[in-house]
Formats: C-alpha cells, sequence, structure tokens
DNA sequence: ATGCCTGCGGTTCGCAGA
C-alpha cells in the first residue's frame, strides 16, 4: 500500500505530469493540492483511465484538494469541520481496502490538506493560518480517538525543523518557519502522529518544495513542507517512505514534488 | 534592498504563492 501526497500548482498545467507519475509509482492512494479549478474542469477521465477513483473539492483560481484512490472511496467531508471556510482546502474520505484472498478488509481514512501560506506574518493572514491549524488539531483529535488507520496527508506549509530547510536563517521571518507555526505544528503531532518520512531517517536535506525563482533548485534551495501524519494504527505498518525529487527537474513541473509512504 | 518565476483571470498587468 503507496499513499502519497503531491502539490501540483494546477491539474490542468500538470496532468500530463501527473499521469507519468502515477503510471511509474503506482500509488493506491494520493492527496491532491492547488487544483485551481472547480471540479467541473477536473481532468477526471484521464486518472479514472488510469484506474483511479476520484473525489474532489475544487475552487476557481486557487486552493482546491482532491483524493486519488485505487479502491472504493466515500467522501466523509468537503471543508474542514467546525471551520467556516470560503477556501477549498480540506477533504476527508472512507478508503475501503479489500482484504487478501476474499477477505473482510479495512477501512483507512485519508483527509486531504492544503494549509494557508500565512504570510505575511504577523497578520490576518497569519492568524488564519494559525486558526485552520487549531480547528485541524480540533478534528484530528476526534479522529484519533476512533483508533482507526488514519492519514493527514498534504501540504502544511510549515518546515517542522532546522534540517528541513537549506538556508534556515532565509526563513526566520517567514510564516512558514516562524516559532508560532512550528509550534502548533508540534502540537497536532503530539497527539500521537507520526510523521512518516521523518520515521524513515534522521537525516537533513531532504526537501518537497523548491522555489521558482532565483534558481532554488539548481541550488538545492529547498524545504520540506509536505507531510504525510500517519496514525499510531497505521504508523505500525509503516515500512519506507521517499520524496519523488526528480519530478522537479521536468519540464515544466509543479515547484512541490511527490512524497509517499509505503505500508505493509 | 529588491526581484527573480509560474499560474490565473482576463487582457498585456495585478495578485497569490512560499
Amino acid at each position: 500500500m503507496i499513499i502519497a501526497t503531491f502539490n501540483v500548482n494546477s491539474i490542468r498545467q500538470r496532468i500530463e505530469h501527473l499521469a507519468r507519475w502515477l503510471q511509474a509509482r503506482q500509488p493506491d492512494i494520493v492527496c491532491l493540492q492547488e487544483l485551481k479549478c472547480m471540479d467541473e474542469a477536473f481532468p477526471r477521465e484521464e486518472i479514472e483511465a488510469l484506474g483511479y477513483n476520484v473525489v474532489t473539492h475544487g475552487q476557481k483560481t486557487f486552493n482546491g484538494v482532491a483524493i486519488l484512490s485505487k479502491y472504493p472511496l466515500e467522501v466523509e467531508h468537503r471543508g474542514l469541520p467546525g471551520f467556516e471556510d470560503e477556501q477549498a482546502r480540506y477533504i476527508e474520505a472512507a478508503v475501503s481496502v479489500p482484504g487478501e484472498d476474499g477477505a473482510a478488509g479495512e477501512a483507512i481514512r485519508v483527509c486531504g490538506v492544503y494549509f494557508p501560506n500565512g504570510n505575511p506574518a504577523p497578520g490576518p493572514k497569519f492568524d488564519y493560518k494559525l486558526a485552520f491549524l487549531d480547528a485541524l488539531t480540533r478534528h484530528a483529535r476526534n479522529l484519533l480517538a476512533l483508533e482507526e488507520k488514519l492519514v493527514i496527508a498534504g501540504d502544511y506549509n510549515i518546515i517542522p525543523e532546522e534540517r528541513d530547510v537549506k538556508f534556515p536563517d532565509a526563513w526566520r521571518g517567514d510564516a512558514l518557519f516562524f516559532p508560532e507555526s512550528r509550534a502548533a505544528y508540534r502540537r497536532l503531532l503530539n497527539l500521537g502522529f507520526t510523521d512518516a518520512f521523518r520515521a524513515t531517517t534522521d537525516a537533513g536535506g531532504h526537501y518537497s518544495f523548491w522555489d521558482y525563482q532565483a534558481g532554488a533548485w539548481q541550488r538545492d534551495n529547498g524545504i520540506r513542507i509536505d507531510h504525510l501524519l500517519l496514525s499510531p494504527r497505521l504508523a505500525d505498518t509503516l515500512i519506507e517512505a521517499g520524496i519523488d525529487k526528480a519530478l522537479r527537474a521536468e519540464e515544466k513541473p509543479s515547484d512541490h514534488v511527490p512524497v509517499w509512504c509505503r505500508t505493509r
């Protein structure tokens, strides 16, 4: 079972990159962010043709999230419960994973999330980011109480630690690396989640985003902001995790690359 | 110190992203 997250920075601009990557990586479940289109404009048929079920929560021009799954899935929420939001940043679905040899299967709850950027900080946009994170933390606490297999995957727009950024000093005043952002992210993690990638290595220098500007990719001036947070029961089954950074070197890439984990 | 680049909407520039 491979579960992945990928901020595509416009699904219509990235459908061919996504299709190539789906065929190569063969993930079972994928959370997408920054669709930048309404549900009607989402290239559903192209993705279904590759063997995926698709649920979307789109928005014109900005934001937009989706979940793809090789297995049947049912949407539980479009929008974060308990958080009034005009912006399409959250989708949650129950995926029905079949058992082996016809045995009874098991559900995995999948939450796809696109966090607000939060700049400039401080300010109203930063307040919105913290409010969103608080609301997600409250919802996550309720979900953890169910003791299910659960993943919250997406673009968190938060750099967890110094080892997750090439030039920490350049990000000190940025909402992605603000102490308050990192503290709020730790409160979420400390409910009992496992950062799938971080659980597999202590090494720094692994990034999921490189800015389009100033040759950031060529200089490996990156940050790790796309995360897969696993509930205890799902973390028990974790085998490996990875970041498919080769996509960043393709023509017309997203500024993010896919992050994935493999479980039993 | 500032902008660099990309996508979108809708026109040839402004906004947002991170």
